[in-house]
DNA sequence: ATGAATACATAAGTTGTGCTTATCTATTGC
DNA sequence: GCAATAGATAAGCACAACTTATGTATTCAT
């Protein structure tokens, strides 16, 4: 069992014997030197002998203090490097925890603007399905869909999590959609997402028990939007994320109308102890002035 | 310039990597574990970066902390040893610092009595007439005379500060000394010493302006006493301190007047900080046991 | 010599950090 | 499903670690 002396202390007398004067020390350390007259008095109670003679206008290191001098000065250099080496470290690399629809088709073609304007930054770019739980993953930020309410994170909202019906033009030649209602006899993809219903119902549709019906099942809006592109089926997208698509008209939506699932939104959001973090300060700020050109 | 976490941090840190459970270490470091989850929240808000990553009932380190965490213990190790070693050190060696005389009497002769008793204690013995300043010489504790009082300092009588005339049986056969006044004519040994003044008062003899006769000038009793032994001439001596050369008769005095100088005695002292210390207790006991047999 | 300047020690008073206690949440295991 | 365990959090308290003010001793310049 080590038994240490006080460590603030020790970080006084370092400063003191390396200065081998008190009011020097005092200075370095932001302090007066009547408090490090006071550490050293500690220190030398503690360790039972004097460190440092005390002669007249200056101090000496007497032969304890000599010997423990050089070994404190290492000590506290390995712990300042290794504390330094690690907030720069923790400054090098972002990594984001992003919805796979926005990273694909967001900010994918996007990203690289950022890591133009911080060369510094080094960007790792994780995709997960699941709200990533910043207490237990190590995450600085992350691109989630949800309300905004997440406590003891800070959220910007990016993108309205609306969501519509689009097919390629193809299908919706073949299919001869009239109205919502007719929607409910095409191949919808994922019809068990409980979007659907939201949407039908702002269609002003009786959507019945969609989800019952047979279909292929789709967790992720990345995937539906892959089988809609290629005429499998009309699928529930969010026209934000797909601007390229449906400017170029690959896909398109039979009907104008837009769901929307409360204030729903995609947000990026970081941990309140992160706010001060330089890099996730530079994500937040490039991302949010990107994302409103 | 080193810029260094908060140390009480680190500490805290250091225990709970090595543990990897804050509970535990919490009971190494004497504290609660709310005081642990503190610190390393604290510590974690300084780097910038967590270093655990908390999972159910159990934490882990990141990536970060698991780089600090070995440098910590080194670091910790380091001073940890140093300091152990100073304090062992301070407990190795006792240096002392005495009259001559005292040192040549009465302690050369019964040191080794002492050193007997704990081998583990190393002696300096340091012989100085001057008042050691204990702020400024690394000395553990003193033999000197005066009054005991001094700020700062516990001090022990050890031996009344007494003195009388002595003279060899030769030197005194020769002289024929009725009264204590015959003194005023025989040859003195250092008889500028203020307490032949002291001395011939409390003999009740006039002693006129004794100092100004030439005659040997000696500044410590140690030579006064040789002087006396070889029949130089008649010195004034403290008896305890000449009890081998007194009983075997080879110093006698003349008359049975003693004179003291106020309250003085020979005393043992040492700083108040020192009070703890276990080889000055030691020494202190055995010193103390030794005069009062 | 003498006064100014410098350096450390000390005393007293204030403040804020670092702790404890108490409680909550989440997970595990029986 | 209940008890046990581990960590987080909030509130409040106490003492340690400062600051300010002053004292003491020495050096240096004139």
């Amino acid at each position: 069992m080590r038994s240490l002396p006080p460590l603030s202390a020790v970080r006084v007398f370092e400063a003191a014997a390396r200065h081998l004067n008190f009011t020097r020390a005092a200075a370095e350390l932001g302090m007066t030197q009547a408090a490090v007259s006071y550490q050293v008095k500690l220190l030398e109670e503690r360790v039972g002998t004097p460190l440092f003679l005390r002669a007249a206008r200056r101090v000496e290191l007497t032969e304890a203090g000599a010997r423990i001098a050089p070994v404190a000065t290492q000590a506290l250099d390995l712990l300042g490097t290794a504390f330094q080496a690690a907030r720069n470290d923790s400054e090098a690399v972002l990594v984001i925890s992003s919805l796979h629809t926005f990273a694909s088709n967001w900010l994918a073609k996007r990203l690289g603007s950022f890591q133009l304007a911080h060369p510094e930054i080094a960007v790792r770019l994780e995709i997960s399905s699941h709200l990533v739980d910043f207490a237990r993953e190590e995450v600085d930020v992350g691109l989630r869909g949800g309300s905004g309410r997440w406590p003891g994170l800070v959220a910007h909202p990016l993108l309205p999590w609306h969501f519509a019906p689009y097919a390629s033009p193809d299908l919706l030649a073949r299919l001869d959609l009239a109205t919502p209602a007719d929607l409910l006899s095409a191949p919808l993809i994922s019809p068990d997402d409980p979007w659907w219903r939201h949407w039908f119902a702002a269609a002003g549709v009786d959507a019945g028990d969609i989800a019952a019906r047979p279909a292929v099942l789709m967790g992720m809006q990345q995937l539906q939007g892959a089988a809609a592109l290629s005429g499998q089926g009309i699928a529930l997208l969010t026209p934000s994320l797909w601007p390229d698509d449906i400017a170029a008209g690959r896909l398109v939506a039979p009907f104008d109308i837009v769901g929307r699932e409360g204030e729903g939104s995609i947000w990026l959001v970081y941990p309140e102890s992160k706010r001060g973090s330089r890099k996730v300060r530079a994500f937040r700020d490039w991302i949010l002035a990107a994302i409103r050109p």
